[in-house]
DNA sequence: AGCCTCGCTGATGTATACACTATGGGTGTC
DNA sequence: GACACCCATAGTGTATACATCAGCGAGGCT
C-alpha cells in the first residue's frame, strides 16, 4: 500500500476515535515522524482529510482537528435526511427488492441489544446494498462524506440498548418498503428513522456534555 | 497565490470550459512543465481535482479527465434535487425573508434572454444567499461538488432564450416562496425548476449529440 | 512606559533527485 | 506464426534539500 494510505487511514481512524482529539495541531514535520513516512504521502493525507472536512485550517499555515458539536449534528442530520431519503425513494423505484427483502428479514433476526457489533455490520450491509441499488456515483460519494462524519458522531453518542433495538425496527420497516416498491413510505420510514436517531444522539450528549 | 492553488484553477476551467476534453490524460510530468509548476503542487492539485470528481483514475497510475453523459446529468440532478429542495426548506423557515425578497424583485426586473451574464451572476448571488441563509457547511460543501459539475453540464448544453426566461420566473418563485417563509412551496417550486431544467438539458443534448 | 520595527526561528510551500513499478516492445521458443 | 518472457523505459511514489513566509520576541525609539 501507499506510504499516503497509510498515513491517510491512520489519521482517519485516529480521528474517527478521538485519539486525536478535536483541536489538535496536525504539524507535517511532527506527524510524518510520528507516522513514519516523509513530508510529502503525509501532505497528501491532510490534504484528503482536509476534503473531507475532519481537519480544518483556521490559518493558511496550520491544520488542527475539526470539532464537531451538537449544532454540526444537527446540520449533518439535515443532509443526511435529504441524501438518505432520496436513496431510499431510487432503490423503492429499482429492482432489486429481493435483496431488501432478505435484509428485512435478517433485522428480523437480529437482537442488536445482545450483540450491538452484529448490528453495525448489518447496517453496514444495508447501506451497501442501498449504494448498490441506487446506482448513483455522485449521491453514493456525498453519502460517503456524510457516513464519514457519523462515525464521529456515533463515537461521541453512546449506545443505548433500546435505542439500538428500535432502530432495528425502523431498519426492517424502510427495507420492507424498498422490497415492496413502496417509495413514500421508504422515504417517509427513513425520515422518522433518521429524526428518532438524532433525538437519541442528542439525548445522550445531554447526559455527557 | 499558491503554485497549486494556481495548478487547481487553470485545470477546474479547463476541464469546466471543456478545453480539456473528457478522456484526456493528465500526465504529472507533461501537466507541471506545460502549467509551469514542478510536480509537488501540480499533484496537490490532481488530488483537489480527483476528490471533486471531475478526474477519475482508471487505473492507479493513470488520470484522465472523467466523462460526463445524460446518465451523468440525471444522477447529479438526483443529488441536487434533494440538497436544493432541503436548501430552500430550510431558507424559508430562517429569518432572511427581506433578501429574497429583494432577489424576488431583481428576478422580476431581469431579461434574462437579453443578457444571459446578468443572468448566471444572479442565480449566483441567489446561491450564495441562500447558502449563508441555510448556514450549514455540510450542505453547501456538498451544493459546492454538485455546482463544480453543472459548470460542465451548462457547458455542453446549449443555451435557450426561452428557457431561460422560464427559469427567471421559477427563481422568482423560489425567492417569493422563501421570502415568505413558506417552505412548502420553496421546496416544490424547486423540485419543479430542477425538473424543467434537467428537461431541457436533455432536450438539448438530444439536439447535439 | 508603551509601541513600533527588525531580525530570528520554525514552519510550510516548492523543486528536484532517487526508487520502484507498470507497460510495451522485441526476441526467442514452441 | 503465435505466444510468452524479458528487458528497456517512462512515469509515478517518496524522500529530501532549498526557498519563502508568518509568528514572535527583543530591542530601540518616542
Amino acid at each position: 500500500m501507499r506510504a499516503s494510505d497509510r498515513a491517510y487511514r491512520v489519521l482517519l481512524d485516529e480521528i474517527q476515535s478521538g485519539d486525536l482529539a478535536p483541536g489538535t495541531v496536525l504539524a507535517e514535520v511532527e506527524q510524518s515522524v510520528r507516522l513514519g513516512v516523509s513530508r510529502t504521502p503525509l501532505r497528501e493525507a491532510l490534504g484528503r482529510l482536509l476534503a473531507d472536512g475532519l481537519v480544518v485550517q483556521p490559518s493558511p499555515r496550520l491544520t488542527v482537528v475539526s470539532d464537531i458539536d451538537a449544532g454540526d449534528i444537527r446540520e449533518l442530520f439535515e443532509v443526511r435526511r435529504a441524501l438518505e431519503e432520496t436513496a431510499a425513494r431510487l432503490a423503492a423505484g429499482g429492482a432489486e427488492g429481493a435483496l431488501f427483502a432478505a435484509l428485512a428479514g435478517e433485522f428480523a433476526r437480529t437482537d442488536a441489544a445482545a450483540d450491538p457489533d452484529a448490528y453495525y455490520a448489518l447496517i453496514a450491509r444495508f447501506d451497501e446494498t442501498l449504494d448498490a441499488a441506487v446506482a448513483n456515483d455522485y449521491l453514493t460519494a456525498a453519502l460517503k462524506t456524510v457516513r464519514t462524519h457519523l462515525v464521529r458522531v456515533r463515537r461521541l453518542a453512546r449506545d443505548n440498548p433500546a435505542r439500538l433495538a428500535a432502530s432495528v425496527a425502523e431498519h426492517r420497516l424502510i427495507a420492507s418498503a424498498v422490497a415492496a416498491g413502496d417509495a413514500e413510505l421508504a422515504a417517509h420510514a427513513t425520515h422518522v428513522h433518521l429524526h428518532n436517531a438524532l433525538v437519541a444522539i442528542l439525548a445522550s450528549l445531554e447526559g455527557t456534555p
